[in-house]
DNA sequence: CGCACGTTTGATCCCGCTCAAATTGGGTGG
DNA sequence: CCACCCAATTTGAGCGGGATCAAACGTGCG
């Protein structure tokens, strides 16, 4: 695999880089044959269950995994611990917070988790060699930054039931999971708890407005956490 | 200034980026002095009274600024009008969405505000040709997706006394001209009505949170938006 | 089956919103 | 210099959305 080769495309792509989303549609994409060869020589699958933390608020940064399957929650507690959602991460973003000594969040697997995971070195040096590979890492930050001020708008000035429809769209936007188009019928990768952790909710906030919604006609759910939307028109302009 | 100089390190630095907050510490830090030197030929002083918008959510991006002196605010706002801060810009930061078409968010002048203006076109000269450059400037999406983060714990889960307390804590923090320590003595930026966007709440609940620190000798306040703390280190538990 | 946990549903309370009025201070013109 | 005006802010009264406390329900697992 370190060998470097001047000749063909595809040869040189290592086997399980071929189906990976952040070689298809991440920030792998951005690299050569031959550094995306000494990328993966370096790096390794790691799976995590729901309800593993991948990293803690305030502790070093062990490493960078690119998000291969499952969905990460970004969260942050205050000392009495009162807790806040502050992002979702989806295949194939990146996670651990790049330039910086501490994790800035707690990372945990909000489902079954597949990362691929290169250390702290091997990033910095791809970082360094590949102009390309940190130009799409910045871009998906802007993107982060621009999702974390929509939510801000979300938390500071919507209702509850907006605030549930909101995080409804949400999901069925990131649900799909080869396509760009919104999900009609997905399952929430979170327990209510985490939805109202995410939202700024009480539990039985999200609760009821989510039984409303049914009752509305406006989702079916099943088994708590399968939903179906009829008809996504209409769960939108619940959004505000 | 567009002759390009091999020795001197100073004398071809603009006379009017000698004392600029982003020369010294913001991202034209990392400009060689005659890359500094193609990027002022190009750049214009521009002056924004307070109230006045830079820039407007889904609008083309006109250009990029390096703030000088002044604070900006950035908002997004529902159908609706309920409207939403997203976050303050202070000198040295810039200002506009790199890598778009379009702005995210609007941005307006909270007080007087100097910026230095480059096209777009000029912006992404620079960011092709100073990796360094582009480095600091996603040092610095790094660090506003950080404070994007925390503000949404201050939205979600603080009361509305804990978030009065942590706009004062915050503003104290960057009204610091020239230090790094947060003051004990300063303007607010904004009025009640933005602080109260800033924050989630009405400009009631905003005024009545200030007046309650103020009769418990947390804060003084002359004018309306003149503010002093006694203790900082009072304010601070004030935070949740 | 029976326990445990996540979720739903119900009853009540309270923080922050709404509506309304008074106060402050700055600017303007006589 | 003062009277007036206007916008921003403060203060007050009452209401309501979402929180809290509590209990019932459903689902999966040993």
């Amino acid at each position: 695999m370190l060998s470097v080769s001047t000749c063909s495309e595809t040869i040189d792509i290592p086997l399980f880089c071929q189906n990976c989303p952040s070689r298809r549609k991440g920030s792998c994409a951005a690299l050569s044959s031959d550094q995306l060869g000494r990328l993966a020589s370096q790096s390794r699958r790691v799976h995590y269950d729901a309800g593993e933390a991948l990293a803690a608020d305030a502790m070093p940064i062990g490493g960078y995994g690119s998000l291969l399957h499952g969905v990460v929650k970004l969260s942050k507690v205050l000392e009495d611990g009162r807790q806040q959602l502050v992002g979702l991460q989806f295949a194939p973003d990146l996670t651990g917070r790049l330039f910086a000594n501490e994790s800035r969040v707690t990372a945990e697997a909000a489902s079954d988790v597949d990362l691929c995971v290169v250390s702290r070195s091997a990033m910095e040096t791809v970082l360094r060699d590949s102009p390309d590979f940190k130009h799409s890492i910045m871009l998906q930050t802007l993107r982060e930054l621009d999702e974390a001020r929509d939510w801000m708008v979300t938390l500071g000035r919507k209702t509850a039931a907006e605030k549930v429809a909101s995080f409804l769209c949400l999901i069925a936007s990131h649900a799909t999971p080869d396509q760009d188009k919104p999900r009609t019928s997905f399952d929430l990768p979170l327990s209510r708890a985490d939805i109202g952790d995410f939202l700024g909710l009480t539990i039985e906030t999200v609760s009821r407005q989510m039984s409303k919604f049914k009752a509305d006609g406006v989702i079916g759910i099943e088994n708590y956490r399968h939903v179906t939307v009829p008809d996504l028109a209409r769960l939108r302009v619940q959004c505000g």
